[in-house]
DNA sequence: GTTCCCATTTAACCATTTTTAACACACATT
DNA sequence: AATGTGTGTTAAAAATGGTTAAATGGGAAC
């Protein structure tokens, strides 16, 4: 399967070239003309690396990042800017880019270094969830939307499957509501929130069936999926 | 644990200078003179990341790199050089690179791309509190937002919880208002502080349960918990 | 094209947690 | 002792979450 790349960059000159490129190099490409429209796009596709501008209109190229991050904190980011400040470039790690490449930049290197980021996290995408996940009494499978319990096989509904996932990969550790309502809802407006919360109900109900699994509430955070004994 | 740096790099006075520095930011670094040492001290060591000059005596960093990559495909590697002919770039990334700096370059710019290479190889641990954590007749549940007492067994909430194990974690030893207060409620303003101090209330009430645990309040200070006889 | 089904969202109501407010008391300084 | 500031305590207000059921809406089946 070909990579998936996103890239949002105002210059169309620049974002034609750049897509016509990296798809001839055996990538699927998608070119997002604007920060707003780049924010929309990645939360329809599923990516495996952003290229974004940092100059753009509408939403710039740092807050486009912040966004992804907060929906997902794995797809890889590569910053592309006219500007070498030094500043903008930590700052732009520290919001957690993998790259960044300074205008005029050479289209094999940027290339390369894709390759070099791609090599490294489709290498951590091995240790994918475990399907069939035990813990418990219980046995989960994800990629079936199934969970068995020692009492009865239920069939999840994709959001049930999708949260109780992010429970599993977080046991013991504290689920953040916006963090979870921006991966499975993608926006944590106030009426998905409420949504989510009876989400919850449902999947509390499904763990019942093994008394050492319980969700306990963070007040104001979110959820932790605790075992005890 | 620090994650480990192998520098290899013959110019003595830069060597030090990133060996100093990254040491300071929290690496152990191991520096090597040229690329036949560099590769004696890879064999021998389990370094997370290496650091290599492209011209060095003895053996050069692209064939050292070749070395590496052939007993380990893993470890990430970044390439310095003084040079910044595309072609040696892209020579590099081929060669199994994960990144690649231009002299003069910025120490903070380096540290942040280490970071951003390291974030994906590794995985980071998370520093637990004791659960259960056992004092006088008490036993605390910090996972289960849980307290035992000889007389009953508390179920806590958010805050109750986050501010006892506060307390457990600084037994005997002040507690000072605005630094649990910038913990638990992120921000120490006068109203926080009241409410802070409703809770210490509740707290008193339950740790009463053992007459040995005692909260005293250091006047303008903060409180500590103590443990008598 | 219509109907039906079911996942999901919205709504309403209730429970719990947290904050705010008010007042009483304690401590430090003068 | 008088004053100002910090803390103890309680209760009410506000915010947040739990739960149930009805409304919505999109796709499958007819």
């Amino acid at each position: 399967m070909k990579p998936k790349l996103l890239i949002v960059e105002d210059d169309p000159n620049l974002g034609e070239i750049l897509s016509e490129y990296l798809g001839l190099k055996g990538f699927e490409t998608t070119l997002s003309r604007d920060g707003e429209e780049g924010e929309r796009t990645f939360k329809n596709g599923d990516f495996d690396l952003c290229i974004l501008d940092l100059m753009m209109p509408k939403k710039d190229g740092f807050s486009l990042a912040k966004e992804i991050r907060s929906m997902d904190d794995n797809t890889p980011i590569i910053f592309l800017t006219a500007k070498s400040m030094k500043q903008d470039i930590i700052k732009g790690f520290t919001i957690g880019a993998d790259d960044y490449m300074t205008k005029p930049f050479s289209m094999e290197e940027l290339l390369v270094r894709i390759q070099a980021i791609l090599k490294r996290s489709t290498k951590k995408e091995v240790e994918e969830f475990p399907n069939p996940f035990t813990i418990g009494d219980l046995i989960y499978f994800y990629n079936e939307n199934k969970l068995k319990t020692p009492k009865r096989e239920i069939t999840l509904t994709t959001k049930e499957n999708e949260l109780l996932k992010i429970f599993f990969e977080n046991l013991n550790q504290t689920v953040v509501r916006s963090v979870a309502l921006k991966r499975i809802w993608k926006d944590d407006s106030y009426f998905n929130a409420r949504s989510m919360d009876v989400y919850i109900a449902k999947i509390r109900k499904y763990l019942a069936d093994d008394p050492s699994l319980k969700i306990l509430t963070i007040h104001g955070e979110g959820f932790k999926l605790v075992q005890v004994q």
